[in-house]
RNA sequence: GGGCAAUUAGCUCAGCUGGUUAGAGCGCCACAUUGACAUUGUGGAGGUCACAAGUUCGAAUCUUGUAUUGCCCACCA
């Protein structure tokens, strides 16, 4: 607090009055930010409430994973997510958006694995056991959550943290178990041993969506192989090897028949090898006969699959050569393979060597372990089987999940999605739940002995053991929609069936299926199929109505932002400081298109920064103005004022068009074009317009009700700066401002706009002619202006146009006069001269005139080519004919006072 | 290999169902400045809408092809 020298903190007081005092020179965010957002979370705005009879509009936050920081994705989210919710709001809807954090099991585990090792320890999960090592990783995940917390709110989310969900809390548990009882029961899920990505370093299964792929480039050889001459890169997983595959139409190999056999020198000496054709071989490829190794890969189990062939694992689950390597065993295969082609040259059955093969290698994208396909037993969901209750039929997991983006039952934004979503799902496969690391829900299943028993409970009595498998945490994260909104204490009631729990808790019935699933489209696949899968099974409802797909936020260079290289990196916690939530928001919303990648580099913040400081300001001149007419803007009615001049009608019209765009844009989900087109009222029409004439004539209660409307519009894309300006606008009956309703009325006034649009026409022609002719910029010109159509007007707006093109002596006629020392401007039916005698530089002037006439020439000759086109005047739509006459009929009239002013100059 | 997208002013991007003398912000140039705001104001320069062909009375916009860039999916031993 300032405190003055003179009376102390009277002072205070005193300004305290004067309203306009107190808004300081410029915005302050780090000032308000905080206070605006605690004023909000205890009024309980953000909480929805589950009996209202309000039509209800639910978003389920995407769960930031809890480890820890927040970053630029999440902010882009948040954003859209609370302009979505808070229009919602404000439009009378039962808003309700639902914040959470996710366990994100391999994530969090690795990152308190790695902080661990950091500290020293060998091998955590050795040295503290799976108690120690998941009560290490609560705690972490606890503390992250908190931040977390803090930062959500810093971007200003309005959401409902009464029902903050996490997805590993006891009740999601629970539901978790129902699912998989139910799915089992089902016989949708199902354990069995398959091929599955193996990654060695996590000692983990992961799922195929979860893999990234590598490109590098590695030797290639070709073997001999009894008669046939086999190409391989990676020669360690031939041991096995017993059964040559060709394909049946192959003319080179039409000799041997399938099921022949045939002796071989191999690495460890003689094998015997058998015949197989299958269509699965390219011909084309090398030789276009191969050797299978069905235990470490995918096809090759395919092919064993079909033919009823043996396999044997040769690699183990740490990478290591197995005892059938003979003397290689116990090798680590990157170790092995050289030495390996080593031995087969030495025996001569190298038959030659490609360096510079390029392939994909898989790797796991958390952790970066290089994936070994491995035959394990583990949990599937089956994704084929046609159990699924849907629309009255029986359809498999895959065609629902196909059926309800067919028919629209979901949209996704942008559309063009839909073909990447159903290309995945074309290729989707049995879903590998089972995980073998230990943060994350279990496998809800118990054995004794040869019994097994699945359930959401342990079985009773003694002796049963839980499978050590933990669930995808996607499996999860699928149920995110609506087990955040089961009543937590009925989860506590195991004689409750999933059904039960549905049907029992209010927040479900009132807000599912939710209204706008809104997230990165990098996400799609992961999380958006899987929540349509796992909902559309467990409830019968799908998961959310809408889809909006956001893009990835870039470098100034298209690069993505790094972690690694910090200096690509804006960290939303630094720029929230500097320039405020609001400014982020806008710059993040702002020219970005869902399903586009953006850009975002600090001066597009710190232009929108200056866009809410230029909203500030105005702000400020209309308190000053209230405060020199002496109304006090609380007195201002909530009902519209009548307005008074031109100017005034002018912009209640106006205010009516954009509040109009700004409902159906932001009903359409076009955000970016929606804040642009506030960002040029507020900016280009209200300040250098309105204010500016307002200037002559101030009509603060007018005033004072254009920035409440103004305030309201962009609450949903600036919620915190349009909060704080509101304490300084609002009725004094009037709540706060996330709580006001949109506001409904109809443009009333078009005569008015347009003729003001005249008005600013000439000015605008009028500064033109000054800069034009370097005339002082103080100086006050002589103007006359003539016109048949406007001149009463421009005579009543006179006192506008000489003060805001500092003019003069202002003459106005309906008949033009000449003025032969003079620079001219023509608008469509309006002359205007500046008779400067003495001061003008004739030069400019016919240099200025004759760019235009040529300009104009063009114009009209295009024009009059289209109108003496027969086909276009018989096809062109009448109205745009009209158009185009009338658009001739003012250039030529331009033209020809441009062309006489010229023959007069010279 | 298959698919999707992008290509518009120096930079970042708008331009929805084909009819605009192609727009915005930043940057640039000139001028202004004790008055709501220099996080400002006024005026201005700057684009053969990647290229080619086609459809059409009319194409930045639709079709086809080419090029460049990016992404996704598949993955062949």
């Amino acid at each position: 607090m300032w405190i003055c020298p003179l009376f102390g903190v009277h002072c205070a007081t005193f300004f305290a009055r004067l309203g306009a005092q107190m808004l300081d020179k410029a915005y302050d965010p780090k000032a308000t930010e905080d206070d605006i957002y605690a004023m909000w979370e205890k009024s309980g705005a953000f909480i929805a409430d589950n009996t209202s009879t309000k039509e209800p509009f639910t978003i389920s936050m995407p769960p930031p994973n809890a480890t820890g920081q927040l970053h630029l994705g999440h902010a882009v989210m948040l954003a859209l997510e609370d302009i979505f919710i808070r229009f919602a709001r404000m439009q009378g809807k039962e808003a309700l958006w639902v914040p959470g954090t996710d366990h994100a099991a391999i994530a969090t585990e690795n990152v308190v694995i790695k902080k661990l090792k950091d500290e020293g320890m060998k091998d955590p999960r050795k040295e503290l056991g799976r108690e120690a090592l998941i009560a290490k990783i609560a705690d972490f995940v606890e503390k992250s959550q908190d931040t977390i917390r803090s930062q959500v709110r810093k971007m200003g989310s309005s959401c409902d943290w009464s029902r903050e969900a996490y997805t590993f809390e006891p009740a999601l548990n629970r539901l978790v178990n129902e699912v998989f009882a139910k799915m089992y029961a089902d016989g949708l899920i199902y354990r069995g041993h398959r091929i599955v990505n193996w990654d060695p370093k996590l000692q983990t299964t992961v799922s195929d969506d979860e893999i990234e792929w590598k490109e590098e480039t590695v030797p290639f050889y070709t073997f001999q192989y009894g008669p046939f001459q086999i190409g391989t890169s990676r020669p360690e997983t031939k041991f096995g090897d017993k059964y040559v595959v060709m394909h049946p139409e192959d003319e080179r190999y039409a000799k041997y028949k399938h099921g022949d056999t045939f002796d071989a020198e191999w690495i460890n000496g003689p094998v015997r090898a058998t015949v197989i054709k299958d269509t699965a071989v390219d011909p084309a490829f090398g030789t276009g006969v191969m050797t299978i190794t069905p235990w470490h890969d995918n096809a090759d189990f395919d092919i064993a699959e079909r033919h009823g062939l043996e396999k044997e694992q040769v690699i183990d689950y740490d990478g290591k050569l197995l005892p059938i390597a003979g003397e290689f065993a116990g090798q680590h295969i990157e170790k092995a393979r050289p030495l390996i082609v080593e031995k087969l040259a030495a025996k001569g059955l190298l038959v030659k060597t490609e360096e510079n093969y390029v392939h994909n290698k898989a790797v796991n994208q958390r952790g970066g372990g290089t994936i070994e396909p491995q035959i394990k037993l583990q949990w599937f969901i089956d994704v084929n089987k046609p159990v699924v209750e849907w629309k009255g039929q029986k359809m498999s997991l895959k065609e629902v999940m196909h059926d309800v983006v067919h028919h629209g039952d979901i949209t996704i934004i942008p559309e063009r999605f839909n073909k990447t979503y159903f290309h995945w799902i074309d290729n989707l496969r049995d879903w590998c739940i089972s995980r073998q690391i230990w943060w994350g829900h279990r496998v809800p299943v118990w054995y004794k002995g040869e019994e097994t028993c699945v359930g959401a409970q342990p079985p009773k009595g003694a002796g049963w053991e839980q499978d050590s498998d933990t669930l995808d945490t996607w499996f999860s994260s699928g149920l995110w929609t609506w087990s955040t909104l089961i009543d937590k204490k009925l989860t506590e009631d195991f004689s409750l069936s999933l059904q039960d729990l549905l049907s029992g808790s209010a927040d479900y019935k009132k807000f599912h299926p939710t209204t706008v699933m809104e997230t990165g489209y990098d996400i799609l696949f992961f999380w958006v199929a899987r929540m349509i899968l796992m909902t559309t099974y467990a409830t019968g409802q799908i998961p959310f109505k809408t889809v909006y797909l956001h893009g990835l936020v870039r470098t100034r260079d298209g690069k993505k932002m790094s972690k690694s290289d910090p200096k690509t990196m804006i960290d939303p916690l630094d720029i929230i400081p500097k320039y405020g939530a609001d400014a982020l928001r806008l710059s993040m919303i702002v020219g970005q298109s869902p399903g586009a990648d953006s850009k975002l580099f600090e001066e597009k913040i710190a232009g929108y920064r200056n866009f809410i400081n230029k909203l500030w300001n105005a702000s400020r001149f209309v308190l000053l103005q209230c405060e020199k007419a002496e109304v006090d803007p609380a007195n201002v009615p909530q009902e519209a004022v009548a307005p008074k001049s031109l100017a005034d009608k002018a912009l209640c019209h106006e205010l009516s068009l954009l509040r109009d765009d700004v409902t159906s844009g932001l009903e359409a989900s076009r955000l970016s074009e929606v804040g642009e087109r506030i960002y040029a009222f507020v900016w280009d029409y209200f300040c250098d317009w309105y204010l500016e004439l307002s200037k002559g004539e101030a009509n603060p209660e007018l005033l004072v009700q254009s920035i409440r409307r103004i305030l309201v519009l962009l609450h949903p894309y600036c919620p915190f700066v349009t909060e704080e300006l509101w304490k300084q606008f609002k009725h004094a009956d009037a709540d706060m401002l996330l709580r006001q309703p949109w506001p409904q009325d109809n443009a009333q006034f078009p005569k008015e706009s347009a003729q003001l649009s005249t008005v600013i026409a000439v000015i605008t022609a009028l500064r033109s002619i000054r800069a034009d002719q370097e005339l002082e910029a103080g100086k006050e010109i002589p103007v006359a202006i003539y016109s048949a159509e406007h001149a009463e007007l421009i005579q009543s707006q006179s006192e506008h146009i000489q003060r805001l093109a500092r003019v003069g002596e202002l003459t106005v006629g309906a008949k033009p006069k000449k003025h032969e020392q003079a620079a001219s401007a023509f608008l469509p039916g309006i002359e205007i001269h500046v008779p400067l005698e003495g001061l003008i530089d004739f030069e400019k002037e016919r240099a200025r005139l004759l760019k235009e006439q040529e300009n104009l020439s063009k114009f009209v000759q295009g024009i009059e080519a289209k109108l003496s086109n027969e086909q276009f005047v018989s096809k062109a739509p009448p109205a745009l004919i009209e158009e185009q006459k009338s658009k001739l009929a003012e250039a030529e009239d331009k033209l020809k006072k441009i062309t006489e002013r010229l023959s007069s100059l010279s």
